[in-house]
RNA sequence: GGGCGCUUAGCUCAGUUGGCUAGAGCGACUGGUUUACACCCAGUAGGUCACAGGUUCGAGUCCUGUAGCGCCCACCA
């Protein structure tokens, strides 16, 4: 046995996890046939394009500890990894990639540039690989999965053809967000809206036939040249007479209706409406239910169009938006200008002008999904840990809108679809169709586009479990937990949801865990324009694994955003540290296993085994619970405060007198070995040291049994050391030497049998204790 | 406009279904070189649990309202 060294080596994490990783025990067959049943994760599939942050982290974390848990308990437990090609974040981080070789994507043709993307992203695997090996993740590697694998874009491709036979998804001449720096289409989710000043312009339109107007307000008078209608409020009293009226829309000179539409809000400007059904989500919606035309007059570069009139075609939308005004004003049509304060729609990555505009994109209708979706977390098919996630999931499934699914980029999985001249949309899962069903014609063109990246891994638990005839989706499908961060929850939890229940008609996992953020020590959030990301090599570098998984877990409840305190990691290495020197005491004084006689425990004894099945009770009701943060405080405590404080120290004494000898050897190493496996799933690194460095089994500690009950509690016995313990403190406070002695009177003993004299006298630190 | 959180010791945060004098880590202060550990040991100080009502034998915990802070969603053109 070699001893341990004055202080546990972080360079031996890696040699530790080699061995695991060699050992085959990662994989959910090292349980075979213990009938214990089965427990799975699917991790959430990293960002293949960029390195792992602490967030990444604390999900490796939570999710090795319950998978650490689950392996001890005797389970079939399969954790897969896995990697997501992110397509438009990866190309927007790839851009900037060739932005700094002057190139634009532009510039490469749609073979090249996929290739360059995918070399790109292959390195960018590899890194975050070893990054979550660093991390201690127990996942098994061979299961590795990638959204861009061939049989993901199989099940990808058999899901689509299924949704759009089913009459799921469609395609449609739509309005969607435009994104004219990026040249792609968003759904919903990836606008954000920026609070911004603008003009309201207040224009007047006459009223055929009359020499009165009726007066509109935008922010938008450029789009005015593609109105079709001005849209009241069929209540608006003011408006009443109108409805019906045509009106002649100035500039363009086209007659356009009055329409009366509830969505019309009154209050807002002068309560009429322009409907530019081709450019605004809201008119889109009116212009559907009168059967408006819609009128293109931005083209996706943000420019006008032909449509717009030969003055403003070419123009940009905010030249196109001032030559109107001027317009406008040399025609005395401009009431007024008021300057107000709106929320603009911009791109959630730039924060560059999103233009809602028409386009031939893929909709997947969501109202059945979702509905089915709602009903399973409402019967608590699927639990939310903590549970007000619930009410953000239930509040935004109900408010869902068609889902776009199609992306302008190159960069993902391309969508499986052929059109005709003749007008024929073919749908394929497999081969590329020879001919068109209808017409026979050989000619077809592919669809340029790719799925929005959620699209694919909305399916990531029953696709990266090889549904629907893979020996893991039999055994592990629905899986137990979806662990992630709730920034996600909506963009992707909510579409697993979805989607699992469409295709499997059983939902995806069972529990979700959402996690919060981690942000800096101020609470601001991480960033690299911030320059405030801490990354997690770094820590692990300085203090080790096990201190930053412990720091991330301890005292932080789910859901809850972590601020990254440096001086936290120091407090837990330094509990790392502590748990090694019990070790190195303990290798000292109790180096061989020692059989233990129960019927001569001292105090000590059946307090701290008292103490530890409490352990045991707590840190196994918390895990259950998933309340990781109270089981490692236990933990913590019972480990520095009680194992080490009290009866580490009160061995000290025990183990000097030979009749006492070998029974505290023996409870000091059951009592280590008890607390390593307990420890286990949070800090694996040094406790898998400890356990061979003492070689307390022949096996590995990764695959030890979890500790169950095993002692009966002396209460009396316990009791006593407990007043012990206090009696002790007091003395020491009294700063006495090891040579004083101290004097105590009687009644202060009442509880105390007159054997444990010394041993207080011991632990006090003193010569000796005299009776008055 | 709708929704969700947060407000507990100087700082960062726990506090499970309402139940003993409200806890931890860090920091501060006092004392200690004790044969695993100064990445240590024994202690001390520090809180009207944001505020105001209510329910209850009992409220940090449940209800209502107020204030401050944060976040999410949304079609004010």
């Amino acid at each position: 046995m070699a001893e341990l060294e004055k202080r546990f080596d972080r360079a031996e994490e890696q040699k530790i996890y080699e061995k695991w990783e060699k050992s085959g025990y990662f994989k959910p067959e090292t349980n075979k046939g213990k009938d214990k049943g089965e427990f799975s994760i699917i991790m959430p599939p990293l960002n293949a394009n960029g390195n792992a942050h602490l967030g990444h982290a604390l999900m490796v974390t939570i999710e090795d500890i319950l998978i650490r848990y689950n392996r001890m308990i005797g389970k079939e437990t399969l954790w897969l990894p896995g990697t997501d090609h992110a397509g438009f974040e990866t190309q927007v981080v790839y851009e900037k990639v060739l932005e700094k070789e002057g190139k634009t994507r532009f510039d490469y043709e749609r073979d090249t540039l996929y290739q360059m993307i995918w070399d790109f992203t292959e390195s960018n695997k590899s890194n975050i690989k070893n990054q979550l090996r660093a991390l201690g993740s127990s996942c098994d590697w061979d299961r590795e999965k990638f959204t861009l694998d061939k049989d993901i874009i199989e099940t990808v491709y058999k899901v689509f053809k299924k949704m759009y036979d089913e009459g799921l998804i469609y395609r449609g001449n739509r309005i969607i967000n435009w994104d004219p720096y990026h040249q792609t289409g968003f759904s919903e989710l990836e606008v954000a809206h920026k609070e911004r000043k603008t003009n309201l312009t207040y224009i007047k339109y006459q009223i055929k036939g009359s020499n009165s107007y009726i007066t509109v307000a935008t922010t938008r008078p450029e789009t005015m040249l593609g109105d079709t209608a001005i849209a009241v409020n069929p209540e608006d009293k003011r408006y009443q007479s109108l409805i019906g009226e045509i009106v002649i829309l100035p500039i363009i000179n086209r007659e356009i209706p009055i329409i009366a539409d509830g969505a019309v809000e009154m209050e807002f400007g002068t309560g009429a409406v322009k409907v530019t059904p081709a450019h605004d989500p809201l008119d889109f919606e009116i212009g559907e239910r009168h059967n408006l035309p819609a009128i293109q007059v931005i083209d996706k570069n943000a420019k006008m169009t032909a449509e717009a009139g030969k003055d403003y075609e070419g123009l940009h939308v905010k030249k196109a938006r001032a030559k109107v005004v001027e317009t406008l004003e040399s025609l005395g049509l401009v009431e007024k200008v008021e300057e107000i304060t709106h929320n603009a729609a911009v791109c959630y990555k730039c924060g560059r002008d999103i233009e809602p505009l028409l386009s031939e994109q893929w909709f997947i209708k969501t109202k059945d999904l979702a509905k089915r979706a709602i009903k399973a977390v409402e019967d608590g098919e699927i639990k939310f840990v903590s549970k007000r996630f619930e009410k953000i999931y239930f509040n935004w499934m109900e408010n869902l809108k068609d889902w776009n699914i199609s992306r302008q980029i190159v960069w993902g999985i391309r969508i499986p679809a052929w059109f005709c001249e003749c007008g024929e949309i073919i749908v394929s899962e497999g081969d590329e169709p020879k001919e068109c069903p209808k017409c026979k014609s050989p000619k077809l063109t592919r669809d340029q586009d790719t799925f929005d990246t959620w699209f694919s891994s909305a399916q990531w638990p029953y696709a990266a479990l090889d549904w629907p005839n893979g020996k893991d989706y039999k055994k592990f499908y629905p899986t137990d937990v979806m662990e992630t961060a709730w920034d996600i929850l909506i963009f992707w939890v909510a579409r697993m949801i979805m989607m699992g229940i469409y295709i499997t008609d059983n939902v995806p996992f069972k529990t979700v865990y959402i996690h919060g953020l981690i942000r800096d020590s101020k609470g601001q959030k991480m960033s690299k324009s911030k320059g405030n990301v801490i990354n997690p090599m770094d820590i692990i570098a300085g203090y080790g694994t096990d201190a930053l998984r412990f720091s991330l877990v301890i005292g932080n409840a789910p859901g809850n955003d972590l601020n990254f305190d440096e001086n936290k990691i120091k407090g837990n290495r330094n509990f790392v540290t502590k748990l090694w020197n019990i070790a190195r005491f303990i290798q000292m004084n109790a180096p061989q296993a020692k059989e233990v006689s129960r019927e001569t425990f001292t105090i000590a004894d059946q307090w701290i085994l008292s103490e530890l099945e409490t352990l045991k009770e707590t840190m196994t009701k918390h895990i259950e619970k998933y309340e990781l943060h109270l089981a490692a405080e236990a933990l913590y405590d019972f480990v520095w405060y009680k194992f080490a404080d009290w009866y580490v120290e009160s061995s000290k004494y025990y183990l000097n007198d030979h009749q006492t000898t070998g029974n505290t050897q023996g409870v000091l190493r059951y009592v280590l070995s008890e607390t390593l496996k307990l420890s286990h799933p949070f800090m694996p690194f040094v406790t898998e040291a400890i356990w061979q460095g003492l070689e307390l089994s022949d096996k590995m500690l990764i695959i030890e049994e979890w500790p169950q009950k095993e002692y009966k509690r002396d209460k009396a016995a316990s009791d006593e050391f407990e007043i012990i313990q206090g009696l002790v403190a007091k003395i020491r406070n009294l700063g006495l030497t090891k040579d004083d002695s101290h004097t105590i009177q009687k009644k202060e003993l009442e509880n105390i049998s007159p054997s444990h004299i010394e041993l207080i006298a011991n632990l006090a630190r003193i010569k000796k204790i005299n009776l008055s």
